[in-house]
This record gives structure tokens, sequence and C-alpha cells, in this order.
DNA sequence: CGCAACGGTTAGTCATAACTTACCGTTAGT
DNA sequence: ACTAACGGTAAGTTATGACTAACCGTTGCG
């Protein structure tokens, strides 16, 4: 399991086969997108999951796959007599 | 809206921005991960999605999704008294 | 048979996501 | 104030997914 509880940048890096600039640039995408928060201590940034952004996504993938799913019937299916 | 019936590669490549090859191709990754079964007609190869490839992967999905989010809990949440 | 339609495969190109190295700014400790 | 720790940013490199062009095999039809 790689998954653990808030982080500091230099700690991600470490447990990571990439540099610590790749983790940043990483952070940064994902705290734009709202999946993770950071806030400093001292020196250190620590950045954790951000459950509500998470949740987001999470539930936009659900409709996606909602919708591809509800089309995909009426689309596949056999009707035995008459269309749509 | 995109989706349409079973269709042969030269129709599908006809209605997107790629080359015939192209769509040769991705089919070709689809079928190997299940997601589409194709069946010849005459020199056309018919391609229509496999239903069950589909559910599965939105069920791996789902699992996948629980996990993260069930693990979360574990690490995000803030305990007022104890761990785990 | 010979030609046309259809599509899979190969080899090579191109765009770009992902990475590294080098540098700079900020904070904390002495 | 100087130094160390920490991390963001910029610039350049690299790895690779996605594509096209060219070719070949198979099937159907006259």
């Amino acid at each position: 399991m790689l998954a653990a509880g808030p982080m500091s940048v230099g700690d991600l890096a470490a447990q990571l086969p990439v540099t610590r600039p790749a983790v940043s640039q990483h952070l940064k995408v994902l705290k734009d997108a709202g999946l993770v928060s950071e806030d400093a201590v001292g020196t250190r940034r620590v950045y954790r999951l951000d459950s509500a952004g998470v949740a987001a996504l999470r539930e936009q993938l659900d409709d996606f796959w909602n919708q591809a799913l509800g089309g995909f019937q009426s689309v596949v299916e056999r009707p035995r007599r008459g269309k749509k």
C-alpha cells in the first residue's frame, strides 16, 4: 500500500521513483484540479487529499458511465419488434 | 451524438477525424481488452461493443473507487480520540 | 482468373506528457 | 545576519501514445 496521510513534498518524493520537482509539478496540477489542498507548516508544505474534490470527480465519472451505458442499451439491444 | 450501432472499420473511419489504419489499431486494442467483438461479413469486419466487457470495466472502476475512497476515510478523517 | 473492396500490419513521424537539472525565494534556527 | 532546509519555477530532454503512408492478404464478384 502506498497510500498514506498528509505528507510533505520531500516525503512524497522519497517514496516515489521520481524527483522532488516532478512531485511538485504533479501536486500543482492536482491542486488546480481541486483534488488536493496544501497548508504550510514552517518551510514545509503539507498536502492532503481534498475529499470534496475527489468525491466530485467520482460523481462525474459515475454520471459519465451512466450516460454511456444508458445510450449503449438503445444501440446494442436487439428489439424484437420496432426500433428506438 | 457520435454513438451508433455495429459498424465496419471503414464506416467508423469515415465518421472520425483519423485514418482507417488508426481506427483498426484502436479496435485491436479494444478487442484485446474485451470491450468490443468483431464478426466478419464478407470482406467487412463489423465491430460491436461487448456489453459484458464494458460492464466488467465499469465494475472494476467502481471497486477501485470504493477501495480508494474507503482507505481514504481512515487516512483523512481526524479521529477525535484513538486511531483507525 | 482478374479486379475491386475491405481491412490488418509495419515502419516511421510527430506531438506532447513527464521527467531532470539548475536556479531562486522563503522560512527557521543559531 | 548567516546558513540550512524546503519547495516552487524555468528550461531543456526524453519517452511514448497516436497518427499516417505504404504495403500485403483475403474475400466477393464479373
